[in-house]
DNA sequence: CCATCTGCAAATTAAC
DNA sequence: GTTAATTTGCAGATGG
């Protein structure tokens, strides 16, 4: 048993060969993932360099992270108050949604 | 007071109607934001979904993180060490990098 | 609203007097870690000093934050090589940690 | 000339023996850099585990950091910020936040 | 002195 | 549910 794999596929080295073909995947894999943190990196310079667009422009950029996160948070809560409406129609007839409120975590 | 403003430009609310003006440049800036958001958090579910996959696989996606974080880092301190010689040059006089090994016990 | 609290105790405003005790307890803990903050940052401060006095003595501070850094990142990788290590044993079976070096380009 | 240097003291290779003695006292420095941020983790560790205790008496740590961070902010700031975000928000034509209460800073 | 940048601390979020 | 990791925000340091 390779322990904590699931017993599903790969064994690293079970004792065969498919260990190399384990080890091929496994190398597909991670740079699949190396390639798309390049990505991800890349957008997130985007954002910083409009950021700095910003602030060339005379902007406060505090507060527009501040305008932003809240856009977002408004964004949740308002997904959350639908959620809270679908899920009361569909038990039809309980309670009024009163405290659709506060408790977020 | 618009006082955190560098006098630059877009006094948000000075008086006249420059307000909307810059409102509207503001409000452009942060769509664009917020766009560019979505599409970060979109690339890191993508990631996400490897990782799930590999995991479906058979593969200890711990040990996965673990070689993708080395091989980073191992990138990073190639990096560093240029640095290194590069401040070191500079510092001694641009003595040649000969012996960048001072100390490093 | 003592919906947040796990049960455990106490009801910040359940009611009765235990609001006041845990009030209490509450204030004691808050200034405990206030207290624990600033010494922190006399610790900082202390920090920031040897920086200012090396400086002063012609050190290069830069050089002196690069040096230091790398000597953590060594003993973490240290601990990293360890954990990985371990993961492989585990991972591989019990193997005998002869052959951590399995990829790793 | 070692460039960086002020002139003050170390020619860390000047051409003497000074190099040794400017080494020696760098060693000194940085050991006495880490040995206080070892104390300083320390510290931290400890403020950690006051707040797992508080969890633990069921308080919501949560809550208590607001708590701590808003008694350490300076109110002038706070009113400030307030201020800079309401001029934002009504630049932009947002309602002006009517629950200022839940955002952090 | 201002602006940029790196490094540190905190908070959110994900994994187990 | 709790620990760990990623991510974000802040502040101090540095260089122009």
């Amino acid at each position: 048993m390779a322990g904590k794999q699931k017993d599903d596929t790969p064994d690293v080295d079970g004792g065969g060969n498919s260990a190399s073909v384990a080890g091929a995947r496994l190398r597909a894999l991670i740079e699949r993932i190396e390639r798309m943190e390049e990505e991800k990196k890349a957008v997130a310079d985007d954002i910083k360099e409009i950021y700095v667009e910003a602030k060339g422009s005379g902007f406060d950029t505090k507060v527009m992270r501040i305008l932003i996160r809240r856009r977002k948070q408004d964004a949740a809560e308002r997904a959350e108050q639908d959620a809270m409406v679908h899920l009361y129609s569909t038990a039809l007839g309980m309670a009024s949604p009163a405290d659709a409120e506060t408790d977020e975590e």
